[in-house]
DNA sequence: TTATTATTTTTGGCATACCAAAAAGATAAT
DNA sequence: ATTATCTTTTTGGTATGCCAAAAATAATAA
């Protein structure tokens, strides 16, 4: 297997399982993928057989400590990079995934580092994804979906699920950026949309969108 | 053909026909690409499909006005992606080959240009080759090998024409870097090495080396 | 000019990464 | 429990990028 297609199967497999525990079904790496189910088989059989994958057939796949390792500095370079672009190089939000989905394939630890070290060893990106240290480890924190949020009350926006340009600008419209307080007032029962001060301004938060927002009680 | 393939292809052929008019004999690409003659055959047969190169049956490659202009493309990212690494990022200049014959693939205008911008768009890049400008404009110049000066004198470091390592941090050693200022004493007629004053010190250069180094009268 | 050497091309083959469609297996719904 | 549906796997097939060895062609030397 190609370097790059092994790394782009580990990255998603290990997005999928955000806690790194759950099992990952063949569809969703064939979604994020954008690859044929058929492809993603044989992909995950090759995968096993190089020791990167457990993947038992019609059931799912998970990763195994050397794919782990492999799949953290795929995520390390990928939001080294992704910060870097936004802090460094002036790109927005919404346009630094794109290039970082490109430039993360380039395999340099040196480059990585040097990069880190000039941002000062950021444990967060412009996404608000934690980013792995050099040897892997990454800062667990106690944030939930804004979906998730059980009461009303005060949260901070810590950050998002999906990034996509459209669903970024989306929330810059509404001033949802990262590090934004927000104030949780009613859930409407109609359509379960999540009403909420931001900024000083009302904003209805329709449960798609609440679904790919980090928050944090404060 | 992939992206990737396409731009190597293009890259080797620009820089192997110098001025860019000479014909490229395909000993050279697969030299230069450490491929297999057969796999290049193949690979100037579907380029000049694509209308990249115009390909001569046992004769030899040049490319075309399309051809010349993604090749002029590549060298560009390639180019400020050296000066980048060279002088934003504190790389030396026998490491910034290796990373930015990677990082060149990358293509993306607004990160190019923003780099370049950065760097003061730049004319040419740690090694003293030219850098092409956005619309692929390349600054001439009346450079020398220093294998070609016919006459004693005064000189001046402006570039090589071999970008190992091992070539690099040789010239290094000696002083010679881009810039230095050199006078050659004499030619010894035994090897035809070149004898010469650099920083207050006598070196001898062979043929071999004075062919890699480019030089400018003073 | 002919022989020798070097280069290029052809031929046949291999590995990778993909897909479409059919078959098998799991899940959910009635 | 038996459809119906969704997911996964198998099967057969394509395109790309590569190579080794043989054949053809060009260049060089005798």
């Amino acid at each position: 297997m190609r370097p790059e297609t092994i790394e782009n199967y580990l990255k998603t497999i290990y997005n999928l399982s955000s806690n790194n525990t759950a099992v990952v079904s063949n569809q969703k790496i064939a979604d994020k993928l954008s690859l044929n189910p058929a492809t993603v088989t044989e992909g995950l059989r090759k995968l096993h057989e190089l020791k990167y994958v457990v993947y038992e057939k019609s059931y799912g796949s998970r990763l195994t400590a050397a794919g782990s390792k492999l799949a953290l500095d795929i995520v390390r370079r990928h939001r080294i990079w992704e910060t870097y672009l936004a802090k460094e190089l002036g790109f927005g939000w919404d346009e630094v995934h794109a290039i970082a989905e490109e430039l993360e394939h380039v395999n340099n630890v040196k480059l990585i580092n040097k990069l880190a070290s000039i941002l000062g060893n950021p444990t967060y990106d412009p996404h608000g994804d934690p980013i792995p240290d050099a040897k892997g480890k990454i800062q667990k924190s106690n944030f939930i979906k804004l979906s998730e949020t059980k009461v009303k009350g005060n949260y901070k926006v810590m950050g998002v699920t999906d990034h996509s340009p459209t669903f970024l600008k989306y929330l810059e419209k509404h001033e949802l950026i990262i590090g934004a307080g927000i104030n949780i007032k009613t859930i409407e029962d109609f359509d379960n949309s999540i009403i909420l001060v931001c900024q000083k301004k009302e904003v209805s938060i329709s449960p798609k969108a609440a679904e790919c927002i980090i928050v944090q009680t404060i």
